[in-house]
RNA sequence: GGAAGCGUGGCCGAGUGGUUGAAGGCAGCGGUCUUGAAAACCGCCGAGGGCUUAUACCCCUCCGUGAGUUCGAAUCUCACCGCUUCCGCCA
């Protein structure tokens, strides 16, 4: 959410940086709900005043055992207006933090204007894409071929873009989240969670999955309200929602930021509106895993503390020896919180391209409006606090980088160095 | 699922219809004292919003949430949510 306060000051300004990431600000309906607030508020409280104010009279008049009916006319009269006053200012209040609900983050001003993925800058690569002597396999069919990777039987239990791991490569997986969270809470000073896969719409409000992508989400009925609608639990689309939201409605101090969560959580996506793309293989999932990192700062270091998040996912795949890339992403294909983000993207030599791995971003104060996270600042004053998170990384494109890059002429694959320990010293999974 | 109890400011905890946004304590901040610190003493000290150049006044709202009764509600009524304890069931 942003400040209603950068509205009311610079109206078109907010208007033309939004229309770099391809929103279109109705600023005359702003307008307008502003200057019906205006007047409604306003006159409310006047109104509230004056109750108040006649009400304390008739206090002290009934202690001293005066009459008091003639005072009380008086405030009887106000009643009407009142009534109707406060019925409305609600509804204009509502109907204004729903417009501003739907409205996605201004992008800083160090982020690249563009339109789509095109438009992205890349900004530093790590690693040279090996060469290979032999006809490249997709992890499909390397993963099939070891009798490790199963997507007709997910297909049978569950249904399309689900997949089913076995043995060796199913301890691989698991080797992938644990070498992952070891690495950010012994070496990179994250504190590891165990959350929530399923939230409520708050949660989901909060990091700002609602009110705008509920179409994204699964949800599953929970309960039934006293009108009669159907309460719903959310499957989480990342950890990012459960741990970021700790601190919703808290006012934490000073000396405990920058908090650092680590987290590994299933994520589940409805992937609506993904027909047709990355049908093959484990790229798009309706369930994947993912190691996110979180971290809420102090907003004078929150871009300090996007660089050495961005590390801290790099690490991973550097020391997994993967090759890959980090973009800057233009205003047009950051996500709807974010004011900044860097996705990293992982070599895949069957598909000859760098695939999104991890996205790292800046939201600054925008979810923490939305959830009233703020910290005490020096001058004791609330103060709302910068929230970063970015994954680091998703498991299961982890998996499908090191079965593609790892592969060998035989249809086997050698485990990286750092995961030797975690899969009982196995050096490579052969049929 | 059944029964009982409870939800008050950063924390603890008074308060059962009228100048109560709320006693008292702790923590925090400022000061006196001290070489310094501690102790003691004095003062300040909730949040959101409106108005505004203003973190100055002034005003409104908030005592789990939402309705209601009343001129007036933290205090009364109803519903919901959450927590605690006991019983039942259960991985």
């Amino acid at each position: 959410m942003l400040d209603i306060q950068t509205l009311r000051n610079d109206l078109a300004g907010v208007a033309a940086r939004l229309k770099t990431r391809g929103f279109e600000l109705d600023a005359v309906r702003f307008e307008q709900l502003e200057a019906e607030r205006k007047i409604i508020q306003t006159r409310t409280q006047e109104l509230q005043a004056k109750r108040n104010a006649t009400s304390k009279l008739i206090g002290q008049a009934k202690a001293k055992g005066e009459d008091t009916t003639a005072i009380m006319a008086e405030v009887g009269a106000l009643g009407d207006e009142l009534k109707q006053l406060e019925v409305k200012l609600p509804q204009v209040l509502t109907e204004m933090d729903a417009f501003l609900a739907v409205i996605p983050n201004l992008p800083h001003e160090s982020v690249p204007v563009g339109k789509s993925e095109a438009d992205n800058v890349e900004t530093h690569k790590f690693g040279e894409p090996r060469k290979f002597d032999f006809a490249v396999q997709d992890h499909v069919s390397i993963g099939e071929g070891l009798g490790g990777l199963d997507f007709e039987t997910a297909t049978k239990i569950a249904g399309a873009r689900f997949s089913l791991l076995k043995g060796p490569l199913a301890r691989l997986h698991r080797a992938l989240a644990q070498f992952m969270l070891d690495t950010h809470t012994e070496k990179h000073g994250y504190t590891e969670t165990y959350v929530p896969y399923l939230v409520n719409a708050d949660s989901m409000r909060g990091t700002g999955q609602l009110p705008k992508f509920e179409e994204d989400l699964f949800r599953v009925p929970r309960a039934i309200g006293e009108e009669g609608e159907i309460k719903h639990f959310y499957l989480i689309p990342t950890a990012e929602v459960p741990v970021t939201n700790m601190v919703r409605d808290e006012i934490v101090p000073l000396e405990k930021l920058p908090m650092k969560f680590v987290a590994h959580t299933p994520c589940f996506r409805s992937e609506a509106g993904s027909y047709g793309r990355d049908t093959r293989g484990m790229i798009r999932q309706h369930q994947f895993d993912k190691v996110e990192l979180v971290q809420m700062v102090h907003p004078e270091s929150s871009y300090r503390a996007l660089e050495e998040l961005l590390g801290h996912a790099e690490t991973i795949l550097q020391k997994l020896g993967l090759p890959y890339r980090v973009v800057k992403l233009c205003t047009g294909d950051m996500g709807f919180s974010a004011a900044t983000t860097y996705d990293i993207e992982v070599w895949l030599p069957a598909q000859n391209t760098y695939r999104e791995i991890s996205s790292c971003s800046n939201f600054e104060a925008f979810q923490a409006r939305r959830m009233q996270a703020r910290f005490r600042n020096a001058a004791g004053k609330p103060e709302l606090l910068h929230t970063l998170n970015g994954s680091g990384l998703a498991v299961g494109r982890t998996l499908v980088a090191v079965l593609e890059n790892y592969q060998q002429a035989d249809g086997s694959v050698m485990i990286p160095d750092v995961l030797r320990p975690y899969m009982g010293g196995l050096a490579a999974i052969t049929k």
